[in-house]
DNA sequence: CTTAATCCTACCAATGCGGTAGGAGAAACC
DNA sequence: GGTTTCTCCTACCGCATTGGTAGGATTAAG
């Protein structure tokens, strides 16, 4: 399993604050009620987004949480950073330099590895394809689904569960 | 963490193996010292690269195990598949589809993933990754480090404790 | 001052991972 | 034929992490 649900339930919880068009915070118990899931747990993951920067809070009455900057320029990669610390392929890969970028640790006993050029490729790989996709997509996917979804539950002609 | 030690220590048994020019086969007990693994250990991981076809083993004394194919045509993909099971990027990605294609289980309870379509680029990413290294440039890799490293330690120009 | 929300920390059960132990078969070599 | 050296197989175990809960403090609206 390369994320754990903190990854899954986060990024769930950004595309939900995403859908509010408005300006008005959301609490996490609209959220949780919203997508099934624990709440208790929702603000154990939502204190990391908001360590990060990614989300604003206000407390009290009537409070909740808002994104903190223009889902257009939230990449995955931050997102996924700050959710579940950092996309180490391998477990000697010590998480070292600042943002995510990580290293082998054993570099020279014996033999360099020749796992540690596969699984820079790997983590290549993965980092590429969390930072080309933002925030924004999401919300904007998750959004088509709706209308095909309702859609298909009203037997109407409409495209189906595509993403065309 | 994406990948577990079985992954290490079963794609470094491969070039280990792969490093072999003869067809004679090499014991685990050679091996494990060689890369200071834990042999009882490597035995169970070498059963699933055999389960994979991708060694052959010869039993009894003087046996061991040997490359069942040409390194060029074993990519990676296809190793960590049979050691790891499956790259699923998360839980609810249970593995049905034959070889290593795993698709999102609840599809459709409330609204669809926009988390499973962020989860399916990243398994493109690593697959890709894994897809587009074989085993023989790892080998190779492996053994240009040793060229490296005994000119760096010796001051010589002859090969170290290499396979030939 | 009650209510609804964010915050914070400690706790807990289950799971999986890395590793060990102890053998049982199979082939080479004396 | 017996010993040695391997592959094979299965059960076990400590440990860390994960996912989740509990309980309460703080803050602000009404």
């Amino acid at each position: 399993m390369i994320f754990t649900t903190k990854a899954e339930y986060g990024v769930r919880l950004l595309v939900e604050l995403g859908r509010q068009a408005n300006d008005a915070p959301v609490s996490l118990k609209a959220i949780a009620e919203n997508e099934g899931l624990p709440l208790a747990y929702l603000e154990r993951i939502v204190a990391l987004l908001k360590r990060a920067d990614l989300v604003e809070s206000t407390r009290g009455a009537h409070g909740g949480y808002r994104l903190a900057r223009d889902p257009e320029s939230v990449t995955m990669d931050e997102v996924v950073l700050a959710l579940e610390g950092s996309v180490a392929p391998m477990s000697c890969f010590v998480d070292e330099t600042d943002d995510g970028r990580v290293l082998c640790s054993h570099v020279d006993d014996g033999e360099a590895c020749a796992t540690k050029f596969l699984w820079l490729r790997v983590q290549g790989g993965v980092t590429e394809a969390l930072r080309r996709t933002t925030l924004a997509e999401l919300v904007a996917f998750s959004a088509k689904q709706d209308v095909a979804q309702s859609a298909e539950t009203l037997g109407s002609a409409l495209p189906l569960h595509s993403a065309a």
